[in-house]
DNA sequence: TTGATTACCATGAAATCCCATGGCATCCCT
DNA sequence: AGGGATGCCATGGGATTTCATGGTAATCAA
């Protein structure tokens, strides 16, 4: 697998609900849209499934086309193929980046974020990323993490937590 | 593993937050990184997690893909597995060396050395290298080192310290 | 028509590119 | 062995481009 989206990002969203995609994920994104060269700008997924509680995910075209496969894939009989059809590709919408590098978050999703404008939270995690209002993101996991790590002796190496 | 970052090296930082990276460690990284090839410029991934706390890591790319793969590869369930996520995908970033042999480091990471410019420790550590604030480093780990040999009787051998 | 959505400029800061220099080590030739 | 010549390395500077972000004009829909 190609690592891809890696980092973390803050980033503003104005009064229309736009709010620029950091220019490293772009270059995913692009990457990873099969309808993209040069000088266009490329789509990506948005996903806002129920199971997401109060983040948002971002999958490249490439990426959501393999994850609908996967569900398509499974016997129709399966009542988790229709669970997963609606969390995935019932709940999710295609999105183009404009190109000033941002896009326009409908304003659903910025309620399910309970966000009108303000500061959002990117965060990369390989094949997809994250987003988050900025504030519930450092009152939940940025504290859950510095609490837990506070916990661990000082010369912990996280690592060590590492199967093998 | 074939090449690994020995040694230590003190390098510049100027204002623009660029620094030269030590032309040994850049052989290594050129090894580590899959794209390369005679003429091109390596990649390296730094982290800059919360659990390091005054320093940097840097990694090849082959090395943190197959960190990647190892925290992809724990159970999903796992609390752990979202907090390694979090703290080597999340809080990490993919640079490019340029043609001069320097990396940029981001405004963000050179905050967290607390470093505007001035001089950077680099100490390689086997399969990646740490970077530090030359200040910083001095003042904490050279002092600790240097504090403990002088505790120790003066016919000390560290290597009596190895296992059997 | 009127509020909302979309497309199009504008700007300061940050990042990138390209070129230049001095030092040091290595190679090579006579 | 001496003495260039060569080349890599660390570092600096300026010019150019890209980013993130704010604002305004044009377009659309009810």
């Amino acid at each position: 697998m190609v690592l891809s989206f890696t980092g973390e990002y803050v980033q503003k969203v104005d009064g229309k609900g736009r709010m620029s995609i950091p220019a490293d994920f772009r270059r995913v994104l692009e990457s990873g849209d099969p309808a993209w060269t040069e000088g266009l700008t490329p789509a990506l997924y948005l996903l806002y499934g129920d199971h997401l509680k109060e983040q948002l995910h971002v999958y490249t075209v490439e990426e959501f086309n393999a994850l609908a496969g996967r569900i398509k894939a499974m016997p129709l009989g399966d009542p988790n193929r229709k669970r997963l059809s609606r969390l995935f590709l019932g709940q999710s919408i295609k999105l183009d980046v404009d190109k000033d590098g941002r896009v326009v978050m409908p304003i659903r999703q910025r309620q399910k974020l309970g966000l009108t404008e303000g500061e959002v939270y990117f965060s990369g995690v390989g094949d997809h990323f994250e987003i988050w209002k900025a504030e519930t993101f450092g009152a939940t996991v940025g504290e859950e993490l510095s609490d837990w790590l506070a916990e661990q002796p000082d010369d912990f190496d996280p690592l060590s937590l590492l199967g093998g």
